[in-house]
DNA sequence: TCATTCAATATATCTAAACATATTTACAAG
DNA sequence: CTTGTAAATATGTTTAGATATATTGAATGA
């Protein structure tokens, strides 16, 4: 009855969130359909009930399931599927391909936010605010074109950081946690600047990658990045 | 001390949950540092450690703590960004922007796989395959070019089929569970074909989605969506 | 007919306690 | 100095029981 797992045995959630997961597989519990309450898998599976639940609950987080209080558990009818995307540091994700890191700062600007930032992020116009452009290289070719907004006010000792010579990214990731991010994947045309600074042909089709991070204080940054052509971003799930 | 939220009482859990957050977007607990044991924590918020222990560990799958037995839970040094992305199925997702939605099969044929399924996937190539090629619209405007492989060998039952009078994402959804997935987001230049499929100009920029399916026989399915124009993809995280 | 009230019920969450397990640390033996 | 062993300790997991909360569905009354 019970399987065996190379490398040992499983938590009891475990098994039996697997055994749950066969059953919609195998349409034993259709779509749609309710499935037993927790108090009935608990006395079948030999567990306690928060066992069960807990196993359930994972199911529920996977879009297997969907739970409400009172009306029962059931097989969701068109499971939507989830990738779930890394997000490296540049550096990182370079060195791992055994490729030598550079970076290199095109423009820093102090002033009030762009109009996007404003108009788009609720920002307001008076905040003090970095604008950066750099490009990424990776065994000195052009492997990304980061084009951020840095609100001084949202960090402490921002004020006085020479972006020019500091990794933006890095200082941010160590410096600045955020409470609240949103992401968004696109595809653009390369503009001739952009071209130009990843070494492409303008129209090219980019990746490009948008992110806005925000902390009790506010927007930290937002920045879009321009990955190379032919670049793209993979997932399991 | 205690902060209010708006629209009811949080989940004990995710109080803690949050203060723990905050703490470390405060830098109150510093990146590599450790933070004390879950017995201390529910002291201090009064709270069982069974809820202290789910708290961090949902902190921990965020990937914002890293936690070891005997070693104890520390603030993890470089955190990785991670982003989920939810990929609905066409038709809701259509539907969900009051759109109605429609389907329209270009090609089917039936026949071995195409190189790259082969070279790419390591499928045998003489296994049985199906070629699909669609567009998806929404009130009549075209959303997403979709270009499939199914393996006919992968799912009893598909043989019959009429794949073009049946929609082949939706009823692999509902009757292929699989066990392993990859997918993959790029920025293509549309060739002609999918421009005038798509309603778009040729070497405009479109956001790729490809993704393959397996289960224990092998490959499901490889599909290719190209999606319309300025189309992108969202999460929060 | 329709709205309201109220009891029943299934999940949500929490608690306290126990045992399991991995890992560190210290110490002893070779 | 290395290896082996044992104690200590922090997290991992489960249990049994309790309370909280949302929702259904039936009963009630305007």
């Amino acid at each position: 009855m019970t399987e065996y797992l190379p490398g040992g045995t499983s938590p009891k959630a475990q098994l039996i969130a697997d055994e749950v997961r066969r059953r919609i597989a195998t349409q034993q519990w259709q779509q749609g359909q309710r499935i037993p309450d927790e108090a009935d898998l608990a006395v079948e599976f030999g567990a306690a009930r928060a066992t069960v639940n807990k196993a359930l609950q994972v199911l529920a987080d996977e879009g297997l399931l969907e739970r409400k209080r009172r009306a029962g558990t059931r097989v969701v009818v068109n499971p939507a599927r989830k990738a779930t995307f890394t997000i490296p540091i540049i550096r990182e994700q370079i060195e791992k391909l055994g490729q030598s890191y550079s970076y290199r700062v095109f423009t820093v600007r102090r002033g009030p936010p762009g109009n996007r930032i404003v108009t788009d992020l609720g920002v307001p116009a008076s905040a003090p605010f970095v604008h950066l452009q750099a490009v990424h290289y990776g065994d000195g070719q052009p492997f990304q074109f980061e084009d951020r907004w840095i609100n001084l006010a949202a960090v402490a000792g921002m004020e006085n950081l020479d972006f020019k010579h500091i990794n933006a990214n890095e200082w941010l990731v160590r410096n600045a946690q955020y409470l609240r991010a949103d992401i968004e994947f696109s595809a653009e045309n390369a503009t001739a600047r952009e071209a130009q600074l990843l070494g492409a042909t303008a129209g090219m089709a980019l990746l490009v990658l948008s992110r806005n991070t925000w902390n009790d204080k506010g927007l930290i940054t937002s920045v879009r990045i321009a990955c190379r052509p032919g670049f793209s971003m993979k997932a399991l799930d």
